[in-house]
DNA sequence: GTTTATACTTACCTGCAAGTAAGGAAGGAA
DNA sequence: TTCCTTCCTTACTTGCAGGTAAGTATAAAC
């Protein structure tokens, strides 16, 4: 019996109700109420809401990390690291996770404090970074063909998986796949 | 001067905050308020909250139909119409609506009613639909060049836009723009 | 001239959200 | 043994959310 913190299950609950439900689609009570607490434990370890959703932020890229280091190491087939986002994405939607970070705070961005707006760029910025790479290598290891710049392609396929889990809600994953065997052809990959 | 009933007034402006906070991301006060009336008389007109979203989704319906008449037309030119549609996205953003219906009531999918979840579909399969015509028409006449079925590469363009709205707050309209570069190479045009 | 419908306002209610202040249990340090 | 710290609970407060009921002004209908 591994009895995790208190801290460490408000984080949980509230991580999936944030990427379940949004960042106003969640109160104090939706947390202390499951977990047999009361609100007021949640504002000893978080004071304010925004310190909650910072930590939640941070949780994400721990989260991240962890389960995208295999196929995110730089080198080797960029097709596999491909599939890798996309198996990931696929887990994610299956964990009760239908939106991501991104997706959760996009709706409510004015809101967000400066800090969390800059910790979710950085976020954005490094999920660039990394698939612009995957893909640029992909096509000088003639695993892809596709025109224009790297850059501007591996956008466009976060942007696809990011519209494509807003519309999946309510359908299932046989949505995602399909918008993934998209993506391949327009990589130039027969699937 | 054109007087616009109080109840034209209370839909223009919930459908603009919906546009641009989302489901949960404002109250009878933020409408009331700037119009110089009370919350009892959004109540009179809605009974509730369903019905004021129900109002919305009708209205995005018409406006929709009012602002894609032009380029919806089937017929003509189908690098026309993708362009229209471009245009129609930059014009909504630009018109303080970065967010676009779907991904409106993404977040919240699960507190929606059946009716209004139904409206919501239905206004997607439409836009595939469409969208799946005008690229198979273009395909047919030598203006696009892809591969992969119609209909699948019509929702990844859909997906895309969505994708990129959502990516693209903070960020200007020079985002989406890149976005539509990518979409126009990847459909085989020289742009 | 009275009735009736429309389009509101005033004045309220309930409930929950976030947040605070004070207190208590439990354990380690002095 | 007392003190201090950590981690909570109890018991509030404030404020706003959605919603209702009763009253009022205006104009058209009879």
């Amino acid at each position: 019996m591994t009895s995790t913190s208190t801290k460490d299950q408000i984080i949980d609950k509230a991580f999936q109700l944030l990427l379940q439900r949004g960042l106003n689609g969640f109160s104090y009570r939706d947390i202390s109420e499951p977990l047999g607490i009361k609100n007021a434990a949640i504002h000893y370890h978080f004071p304010n809401k925004l310190d909650l959703i910072s930590a939640l932020i941070d949780e994400n890229h721990q989260v991240l990390k962890r389960s995208t280091s295999e196929f995110m190491a730089y080198g080797g087939e960029a097709r596999h690291q491909l599939e890798g986002l996309f198996q990931f994405t696929l887990n994610q939607c299956d964990c009760g996770r239908p939106i991501c970070m991104v997706g959760a705070l996009a709706v409510d961005y004015n809101d967000l404090s400066d800090k969390i707006k800059s910790a979710n760029e950085s976020f954005m910025t490094d999920s660039i970074n990394w698939l612009t790479k995957v893909v640029e290598v992909g096509r000088e290891q003639d695993e892809f063909n596709f025109e224009g710049p790297g850059r501007r392609k591996a956008i466009s396929i976060l942007a696809i998986i990011q519209g494509a889990r807003q519309m999946a809600r309510g359908h299932g994953n046989v949505f995602l796949e399909s918008m993934f065997d998209q993506v391949r052809t327009d990589l130039g990959i027969k699937v």
